[in-house]
DNA sequence: TGATATTCTCTACAGTTGTAGAGTTTTTTG
DNA sequence: CAAAAAACTCTACAACTGTAGAGAATATCA
Protein backbone atom coordinates (compact mmCIF):
# COMPACT_ATOMS: atom_id res chain seq x y z
CA UNK A 1 0.00 0.00 0.00
CA UNK A 2 1.20 3.45 -0.42
CA UNK A 3 2.54 6.12 1.89
CA UNK A 4 -0.66 8.26 0.32
CA UNK A 5 -3.21 5.82 0.70
CA UNK A 6 -2.15 5.01 3.68
CA UNK A 7 -2.09 8.58 4.74
CA UNK A 8 -6.04 8.97 3.62
CA UNK A 9 -7.33 6.30 5.62
CA UNK A 10 -5.36 7.69 8.82
CA UNK A 11 -7.14 10.71 7.92
CA UNK A 12 -10.48 8.91 7.51
CA UNK A 13 -9.99 7.19 10.58
CA UNK A 14 -8.95 10.07 12.67
CA UNK A 15 -12.37 11.88 11.44
CA UNK A 16 -14.38 8.66 12.40
CA UNK A 17 -12.77 8.90 15.82
CA UNK A 18 -13.46 13.15 15.85
CA UNK A 19 -17.10 12.90 14.82
CA UNK A 20 -17.61 9.54 17.34
CA UNK A 21 -16.97 12.06 20.06
CA UNK A 22 -18.75 15.07 18.85
CA UNK A 23 -21.63 13.62 17.56
CA UNK A 24 -21.91 9.92 18.84
CA UNK A 25 -22.07 6.79 16.24
CA UNK A 26 -25.53 8.26 14.59
CA UNK A 27 -23.22 11.01 13.30
CA UNK A 28 -20.85 8.56 11.74
CA UNK A 29 -22.27 9.00 8.05
CA UNK A 30 -19.58 8.31 4.86
CA UNK A 31 -20.61 11.98 3.66
CA UNK A 32 -20.29 13.23 7.39
CA UNK A 33 -16.58 11.70 7.24
CA UNK A 34 -15.80 12.92 4.20
CA UNK A 35 -16.58 16.29 5.43
CA UNK A 36 -14.48 15.93 8.21
CA UNK A 37 -11.71 14.84 6.79
CA UNK A 38 -11.70 17.44 4.45
CA UNK A 39 -11.73 14.61 1.43
CA UNK A 40 -13.90 14.66 -1.80
CA UNK A 41 -17.35 13.24 -1.10
CA UNK A 42 -16.88 9.38 -1.79
CA UNK A 43 -13.64 9.20 -0.28
CA UNK A 44 -14.33 7.00 2.59
CA UNK A 45 -16.76 4.91 0.64
CA UNK A 46 -13.92 4.55 -1.48
CA UNK A 47 -11.62 2.95 1.09
CA UNK A 48 -14.05 1.87 3.19
CA UNK A 49 -17.19 0.19 1.18
CA UNK A 50 -19.44 -1.34 3.88
CA UNK A 51 -20.02 0.55 7.52
CA UNK A 52 -19.25 -2.05 9.85
CA UNK A 53 -15.23 -2.67 8.40
CA UNK A 54 -14.72 1.11 8.42
CA UNK A 55 -16.14 1.14 12.53
CA UNK A 56 -13.77 -2.24 13.07
CA UNK A 57 -10.74 -0.16 11.37
CA UNK A 58 -11.98 2.78 13.17
CA UNK A 59 -11.40 0.68 16.71
CA UNK A 60 -8.24 -0.94 15.94
CA UNK A 61 -6.85 2.60 14.81
CA UNK A 62 -8.35 3.98 18.27
CA UNK A 63 -6.68 1.44 20.09
CA UNK A 64 -3.07 2.07 18.67
CA UNK A 65 -3.08 5.46 18.94
CA UNK A 66 -4.30 4.30 23.08
CA UNK A 67 -1.24 2.20 22.63
CA UNK A 68 0.84 4.88 21.43
CA UNK A 69 -0.09 7.27 24.21
CA UNK A 70 1.35 4.40 26.75
CA UNK A 71 4.37 4.05 25.11
CA UNK A 72 4.69 7.78 25.03
CA UNK A 73 4.09 7.85 29.09
CA UNK A 74 6.18 5.38 29.94
CA UNK A 75 9.05 7.01 27.88
CA UNK A 76 7.71 9.99 29.93
CA UNK A 77 8.06 8.19 33.07
CA UNK A 78 11.67 7.39 32.38
CA UNK A 79 13.11 10.34 31.57
CA UNK A 80 11.48 11.92 34.12
CA UNK A 81 12.79 8.86 36.78
CA UNK A 82 16.35 9.43 35.74
CA UNK A 83 16.88 13.40 36.13
CA UNK A 84 14.15 14.46 39.01
CA UNK A 85 13.71 10.86 40.71
CA UNK A 86 11.37 8.18 40.68
CA UNK A 87 8.78 9.64 43.14
CA UNK A 88 8.60 13.15 40.48
CA UNK A 89 8.00 10.11 37.58
CA UNK A 90 5.35 8.13 39.63
CA UNK A 91 3.57 11.95 39.85
CA UNK A 92 3.53 12.47 36.24
CA UNK A 93 2.21 9.13 35.86
CA UNK A 94 -0.65 9.81 38.00
CA UNK A 95 -1.22 13.12 36.34
CA UNK A 96 -1.49 11.71 32.77
CA UNK A 97 -3.50 8.82 33.34
CA UNK A 98 -6.29 11.04 35.78
CA UNK A 99 -6.25 13.75 33.25
CA UNK A 100 -6.22 11.62 30.36
CA UNK A 101 -10.36 11.99 29.21
CA UNK A 102 -9.36 15.58 29.06
CA UNK A 103 -6.33 15.86 27.36
CA UNK A 104 -7.26 13.35 24.75
CA UNK A 105 -10.65 13.89 25.24
CA UNK A 106 -11.95 12.89 21.64
CA UNK A 107 -10.55 9.63 22.29
CA UNK A 108 -12.00 8.90 25.40
CA UNK A 109 -15.66 9.66 24.05
CA UNK A 110 -14.79 7.73 20.95
CA UNK A 111 -14.18 4.72 23.44
CA UNK A 112 -16.92 5.24 25.42
CA UNK A 113 -19.08 5.33 22.10
CA UNK A 114 -16.96 2.14 20.60
CA UNK A 115 -17.43 0.31 24.03
CA UNK A 116 -20.81 0.77 23.96
CA UNK A 117 -21.90 -0.02 20.68
CA UNK A 118 -19.61 -3.05 20.89
CA UNK A 119 -21.94 -4.50 23.63
CA UNK A 120 -24.39 -4.49 21.04
CA UNK A 121 -22.57 -5.74 17.89
CA UNK A 122 -21.46 -9.42 17.82
CA UNK A 123 -18.95 -8.23 15.16
CA UNK A 124 -17.47 -5.15 16.83
CA UNK A 125 -16.98 -7.58 20.04
CA UNK A 126 -13.17 -8.35 19.29
CA UNK A 127 -12.29 -4.65 18.52
CA UNK A 128 -14.45 -3.56 21.84
CA UNK A 129 -11.80 -6.37 24.17
CA UNK A 130 -8.92 -4.39 22.19
CA UNK A 131 -9.95 -0.99 23.49
CA UNK A 132 -10.37 -2.27 26.88
CA UNK A 133 -6.81 -3.91 26.95
CA UNK A 134 -5.72 -0.82 25.05
CA UNK A 135 -7.04 2.28 28.34
CA UNK A 136 -6.12 -0.61 30.98
CA UNK A 137 -2.62 -0.50 29.94
CA UNK A 138 -1.17 2.72 31.41
CA UNK A 139 -3.72 1.75 34.50
CA UNK A 140 -2.08 -0.99 34.68
CA UNK A 141 2.00 0.27 34.27
CA UNK A 142 0.95 2.74 37.18
CA UNK A 143 -0.41 0.51 39.37
CA UNK A 144 2.57 -1.92 38.90
CA UNK A 145 4.68 1.40 39.94
CA UNK A 146 3.24 1.66 43.54
CA UNK A 147 2.21 -1.57 44.18
CA UNK A 148 5.53 -2.95 44.88
CA UNK A 149 5.33 -6.31 42.96
CA UNK A 150 1.88 -7.61 44.18
CA UNK A 151 0.57 -9.99 42.36
CA UNK A 152 -3.52 -9.04 43.25
CA UNK A 153 -3.73 -5.50 41.92
CA UNK A 154 -7.29 -4.70 41.56
CA UNK A 155 -7.11 -3.33 38.13
CA UNK A 156 -10.98 -4.02 37.23
CA UNK A 157 -11.33 -1.33 40.18
CA UNK A 158 -8.81 1.19 39.59
CA UNK A 159 -10.13 1.12 35.82
CA UNK A 160 -13.28 1.17 36.89
CA UNK A 161 -12.95 4.29 38.91
CA UNK A 162 -11.49 6.25 36.43
CA UNK A 163 -13.29 5.65 33.48
CA UNK A 164 -16.28 6.53 35.50
CA UNK A 165 -15.02 10.15 36.90
CA UNK A 166 -13.57 10.35 33.46
CA UNK A 167 -17.13 9.75 31.54
CA UNK A 168 -18.78 12.19 34.04
CA UNK A 169 -15.89 14.63 33.46
CA UNK A 170 -16.34 14.53 30.05
CA UNK A 171 -19.81 14.48 30.07
CA UNK A 172 -20.07 17.59 31.94
CA UNK A 173 -21.72 15.54 34.74
CA UNK A 174 -18.60 15.83 37.24
CA UNK A 175 -15.86 17.74 38.14
CA UNK A 176 -11.84 17.42 36.93
CA UNK A 177 -10.59 14.32 38.25
CA UNK A 178 -7.51 14.68 40.46
CA UNK A 179 -4.54 12.65 41.50
CA UNK A 180 -5.21 13.56 44.81
CA UNK A 181 -8.85 12.14 44.16
CA UNK A 182 -7.44 8.79 42.96
CA UNK A 183 -4.51 8.27 45.05
CA UNK A 184 -7.02 8.28 48.16
CA UNK A 185 -8.59 5.73 46.63
CA UNK A 186 -5.65 2.92 44.75
CA UNK A 187 -3.58 3.39 48.58
CA UNK A 188 -6.73 1.91 50.14
CA UNK A 189 -6.99 -0.85 47.21
CA UNK A 190 -3.37 -2.20 47.25
CA UNK B 1 -55.18 13.54 30.17
CA UNK B 2 -57.26 9.87 29.82
CA UNK B 3 -55.29 6.84 31.80
CA UNK B 4 -55.40 5.43 28.53
CA UNK B 5 -53.51 8.11 26.71
CA UNK B 6 -51.25 8.24 29.97
CA UNK B 7 -51.02 4.52 29.49
CA UNK B 8 -50.04 4.64 26.35
CA UNK B 9 -47.13 7.16 26.72
CA UNK B 10 -45.60 5.15 29.24
CA UNK B 11 -45.59 2.10 26.79
CA UNK B 12 -43.56 4.43 24.26
CA UNK B 13 -41.12 5.61 26.77
CA UNK B 14 -40.79 2.43 27.92
CA UNK B 15 -40.01 1.20 24.69
CA UNK B 16 -37.37 4.06 24.02
CA UNK B 17 -35.94 3.07 27.12
CA UNK B 18 -35.68 -0.87 26.13
CA UNK B 19 -34.01 0.45 22.55
CA UNK B 20 -31.85 3.01 23.86
CA UNK B 21 -30.09 -0.32 25.60
CA UNK B 22 -30.14 -2.54 23.26
CA UNK B 23 -29.55 -0.96 20.26
CA UNK B 24 -28.19 2.44 21.40
CA UNK B 25 -29.75 6.36 20.03
CA UNK B 26 -29.35 4.85 16.29
CA UNK B 27 -31.98 2.24 17.07
CA UNK B 28 -34.40 4.61 18.42
CA UNK B 29 -36.78 5.21 15.29
CA UNK B 30 -40.30 6.15 15.66
CA UNK B 31 -40.75 2.95 13.67
CA UNK B 32 -38.46 1.13 16.08
CA UNK B 33 -40.33 2.16 18.45
CA UNK B 34 -44.05 1.28 17.72
CA UNK B 35 -42.96 -2.23 17.08
CA UNK B 36 -41.02 -2.31 20.68
CA UNK B 37 -44.19 -1.23 22.15
CA UNK B 38 -46.67 -3.67 20.17
CA UNK B 39 -48.59 -0.55 19.06
CA UNK B 40 -50.02 0.37 15.50
CA UNK B 41 -46.99 2.03 13.23
CA UNK B 42 -47.82 6.31 13.56
CA UNK B 43 -48.75 5.69 16.97
CA UNK B 44 -45.59 6.93 18.53
CA UNK B 45 -45.36 9.60 16.06
CA UNK B 46 -48.91 10.64 16.87
CA UNK B 47 -47.94 10.77 20.80
CA UNK B 48 -44.43 12.55 19.99
CA UNK B 49 -44.16 14.54 16.57
CA UNK B 50 -40.96 15.57 17.09
CA UNK B 51 -38.16 13.02 17.96
CA UNK B 52 -35.77 15.82 20.33
CA UNK B 53 -38.84 16.03 22.35
CA UNK B 54 -39.66 12.26 22.45
CA UNK B 55 -36.26 12.30 23.83
CA UNK B 56 -36.34 14.61 26.81
CA UNK B 57 -39.34 12.70 27.63
CA UNK B 58 -37.53 9.75 27.81
CA UNK B 59 -35.20 10.69 30.00
CA UNK B 60 -37.43 12.52 32.17
CA UNK B 61 -39.43 8.72 32.37
CA UNK B 62 -36.12 7.50 33.05
CA UNK B 63 -35.49 9.71 35.70
CA UNK B 64 -38.52 9.09 37.79
CA UNK B 65 -37.82 4.91 37.15
CA UNK B 66 -34.51 5.92 38.85
CA UNK B 67 -36.03 7.58 41.76
CA UNK B 68 -39.06 5.35 42.14
CA UNK B 69 -36.37 2.88 42.65
CA UNK B 70 -34.66 4.85 45.14
CA UNK B 71 -37.46 5.16 47.11
CA UNK B 72 -38.10 1.40 47.76
CA UNK B 73 -34.41 1.21 48.02
CA UNK B 74 -35.03 3.49 51.01
CA UNK B 75 -38.63 1.68 51.81
CA UNK B 76 -36.47 -1.78 52.05
CA UNK B 77 -33.92 -0.57 53.81
CA UNK B 78 -36.61 0.61 56.76
CA UNK B 79 -38.08 -2.64 56.42
CA UNK B 80 -34.94 -4.52 57.22
CA UNK B 81 -33.34 -1.87 59.68
CA UNK B 82 -36.44 -2.59 61.97
CA UNK B 83 -36.50 -6.03 61.71
CA UNK B 84 -32.89 -7.34 61.11
CA UNK B 85 -30.95 -4.62 62.51
CA UNK B 86 -29.41 -1.35 60.78
CA UNK B 87 -25.85 -3.65 60.47
CA UNK B 88 -28.17 -6.19 57.97
CA UNK B 89 -30.06 -2.91 56.13
CA UNK B 90 -26.95 -1.45 55.35
CA UNK B 91 -25.77 -4.41 53.59
CA UNK B 92 -29.00 -4.59 51.25
CA UNK B 93 -28.56 -1.30 50.46
CA UNK B 94 -25.03 -1.81 49.23
CA UNK B 95 -25.60 -5.39 47.76
CA UNK B 96 -28.60 -3.19 45.67
CA UNK B 97 -26.44 -0.19 44.67
CA UNK B 98 -23.34 -2.45 43.51
CA UNK B 99 -25.82 -4.57 41.54
CA UNK B 100 -28.27 -2.04 39.78
CA UNK B 101 -26.32 -2.47 36.26
CA UNK B 102 -27.44 -5.78 36.42
CA UNK B 103 -31.36 -5.60 38.20
CA UNK B 104 -32.14 -2.77 36.04
CA UNK B 105 -29.46 -3.52 33.03
CA UNK B 106 -31.85 -0.93 30.29
CA UNK B 107 -32.22 1.59 33.01
CA UNK B 108 -28.34 1.93 33.56
CA UNK B 109 -27.63 1.47 29.60
CA UNK B 110 -29.88 4.16 28.82
CA UNK B 111 -28.73 6.09 30.95
CA UNK B 112 -25.23 5.96 29.71
CA UNK B 113 -26.33 6.44 26.61
CA UNK B 114 -28.43 9.60 27.08
CA UNK B 115 -25.60 11.24 29.47
CA UNK B 116 -23.23 10.94 26.36
CA UNK B 117 -26.27 12.33 24.07
CA UNK B 118 -27.47 15.21 26.31
CA UNK B 119 -23.19 16.08 26.41
CA UNK B 120 -23.41 16.79 22.74
CA UNK B 121 -26.93 18.41 22.15
CA UNK B 122 -27.48 21.59 24.48
CA UNK B 123 -31.39 20.61 24.53
CA UNK B 124 -30.69 17.61 26.44
CA UNK B 125 -28.44 19.48 28.66
CA UNK B 126 -31.08 19.61 31.41
CA UNK B 127 -32.38 16.47 31.26
CA UNK B 128 -28.67 14.72 31.58
CA UNK B 129 -28.36 16.93 34.78
CA UNK B 130 -31.66 15.28 35.79
CA UNK B 131 -30.66 11.67 35.08
CA UNK B 132 -27.58 12.14 36.63
CA UNK B 133 -28.65 13.74 40.20
CA UNK B 134 -31.60 10.32 40.15
CA UNK B 135 -28.81 8.61 39.89
CA UNK B 136 -26.87 9.68 42.34
CA UNK B 137 -29.69 9.78 44.88
CA UNK B 138 -28.98 6.37 46.26
CA UNK B 139 -25.30 6.14 46.57
CA UNK B 140 -25.84 9.74 48.46
CA UNK B 141 -27.76 7.67 50.65
CA UNK B 142 -25.82 4.70 51.32
CA UNK B 143 -22.88 6.88 51.71
CA UNK B 144 -24.91 8.66 54.71
CA UNK B 145 -25.21 5.97 56.10
CA UNK B 146 -21.84 4.59 56.56
CA UNK B 147 -20.77 8.35 57.30
CA UNK B 148 -21.69 9.02 60.84
CA UNK B 149 -22.70 12.77 59.83
CA UNK B 150 -19.50 13.67 57.93
CA UNK B 151 -20.51 16.68 55.48
CA UNK B 152 -17.78 16.16 52.87
CA UNK B 153 -18.80 12.90 51.07
CA UNK B 154 -17.11 12.09 48.14
CA UNK B 155 -20.16 11.52 45.70
CA UNK B 156 -18.40 12.09 43.32
CA UNK B 157 -15.33 9.44 43.60
CA UNK B 158 -17.92 7.18 44.83
CA UNK B 159 -20.93 7.74 42.07
CA UNK B 160 -17.84 7.42 39.41
CA UNK B 161 -16.44 4.16 40.87
CA UNK B 162 -19.99 2.54 40.60
CA UNK B 163 -20.65 4.11 37.15
CA UNK B 164 -17.48 2.80 35.57
CA UNK B 165 -17.04 -0.57 37.32
CA UNK B 166 -20.95 -1.17 36.40
CA UNK B 167 -20.58 0.17 32.76
CA UNK B 168 -17.90 -2.11 32.45
CA UNK B 169 -20.03 -4.74 33.35
CA UNK B 170 -22.44 -3.89 31.25
CA UNK B 171 -20.54 -3.98 28.51
CA UNK B 172 -19.08 -7.16 28.74
CA UNK B 173 -15.77 -5.48 29.85
CA UNK B 174 -15.48 -6.13 33.26
CA UNK B 175 -16.53 -8.30 36.22
CA UNK B 176 -19.64 -8.45 37.84
CA UNK B 177 -19.49 -5.58 40.67
CA UNK B 178 -19.21 -6.95 44.52
CA UNK B 179 -19.77 -5.38 47.93
CA UNK B 180 -16.33 -6.04 48.78
CA UNK B 181 -14.89 -4.68 45.44
CA UNK B 182 -16.33 -1.25 46.73
CA UNK B 183 -17.04 -1.32 50.44
CA UNK B 184 -12.99 -1.19 50.50
CA UNK B 185 -12.66 2.16 48.33
CA UNK B 186 -15.73 3.13 50.41
CA UNK B 187 -14.23 2.80 53.57
CA UNK B 188 -11.25 4.08 52.44
CA UNK B 189 -12.08 7.47 51.16
CA UNK B 190 -14.62 8.58 54.23
C1' DT C 1 4.93 9.07 -26.10
C1' DG C 2 0.79 6.21 -26.27
C1' DA C 3 -1.66 2.51 -24.24
C1' DT C 4 -3.02 0.31 -20.29
C1' DA C 5 -3.90 -0.10 -15.51
C1' DT C 6 -4.83 2.06 -11.34
C1' DT C 7 -6.71 5.33 -8.41
C1' DC C 8 -9.99 8.26 -7.35
C1' DT C 9 -14.44 11.21 -7.71
C1' DC C 10 -19.02 11.65 -8.82
C1' DT C 11 -23.70 10.12 -9.72
C1' DA C 12 -27.46 7.06 -9.10
C1' DC C 13 -30.55 4.22 -6.49
C1' DA C 14 -33.10 1.56 -3.21
C1' DG C 15 -34.09 1.62 1.61
C1' DT C 16 -34.91 4.20 5.87
C1' DT C 17 -35.87 8.32 8.58
C1' DG C 18 -38.51 12.27 10.56
C1' DT C 19 -42.58 14.49 9.81
C1' DA C 20 -47.08 16.16 8.07
C1' DG C 21 -51.54 15.44 7.32
C1' DA C 22 -55.36 12.62 5.08
C1' DG C 23 -58.49 9.25 6.27
C1' DT C 24 -60.76 6.29 9.67
C1' DT C 25 -62.50 4.87 13.98
C1' DT C 26 -64.07 5.87 18.53
C1' DT C 27 -65.95 8.87 21.94
C1' DT C 28 -68.62 12.61 23.45
C1' DT C 29 -72.45 15.57 23.26
C1' DG C 30 -77.00 17.51 22.23
C1' DC D 1 -79.79 8.19 18.17
C1' DA D 2 -77.50 11.60 15.14
C1' DA D 3 -73.86 14.78 14.72
C1' DA D 4 -69.82 16.81 16.12
C1' DA D 5 -65.36 16.23 18.28
C1' DA D 6 -61.64 13.68 19.56
C1' DA D 7 -58.50 10.04 19.15
C1' DC D 8 -56.11 7.24 16.43
C1' DT D 9 -54.05 4.83 12.21
C1' DC D 10 -52.32 4.93 7.81
C1' DT D 11 -50.18 6.94 3.73
C1' DA D 12 -47.18 10.11 1.49
C1' DC D 13 -43.01 12.61 0.88
C1' DA D 14 -38.67 15.04 1.11
C1' DA D 15 -34.24 14.35 3.11
C1' DC D 16 -30.68 11.34 4.22
C1' DT D 17 -28.37 6.72 4.44
C1' DG D 18 -25.35 2.82 2.78
C1' DT D 19 -23.78 1.10 -1.30
C1' DA D 20 -22.66 0.15 -6.19
C1' DG D 21 -20.68 1.34 -10.12
C1' DA D 22 -19.99 4.77 -14.08
C1' DG D 23 -16.91 8.09 -15.39
C1' DA D 24 -12.72 11.01 -14.96
C1' DA D 25 -8.11 11.69 -13.58
C1' DT D 26 -3.67 9.99 -12.62
C1' DA D 27 0.05 6.81 -12.70
C1' DT D 28 2.60 2.97 -14.82
C1' DC D 29 4.97 0.92 -18.40
C1' DA D 30 6.05 -0.67 -23.39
Amino acid sequence: MSSTKQARRTLILDAVIRLLASRGLEGVTHRAIDEAAGLPQGSSSYYFPKKEPLLVEASRHLAALLEKDCDELQVGFAEIASRQGVDAAVAYVAGEVVSYADTARDLFLARMELTLAASRRPELKDVGDLLTAAARRPIEFFLRLISDGRADMPIETCAGLIDGISLMYATGQGPKPTTEQIATVFRAVL
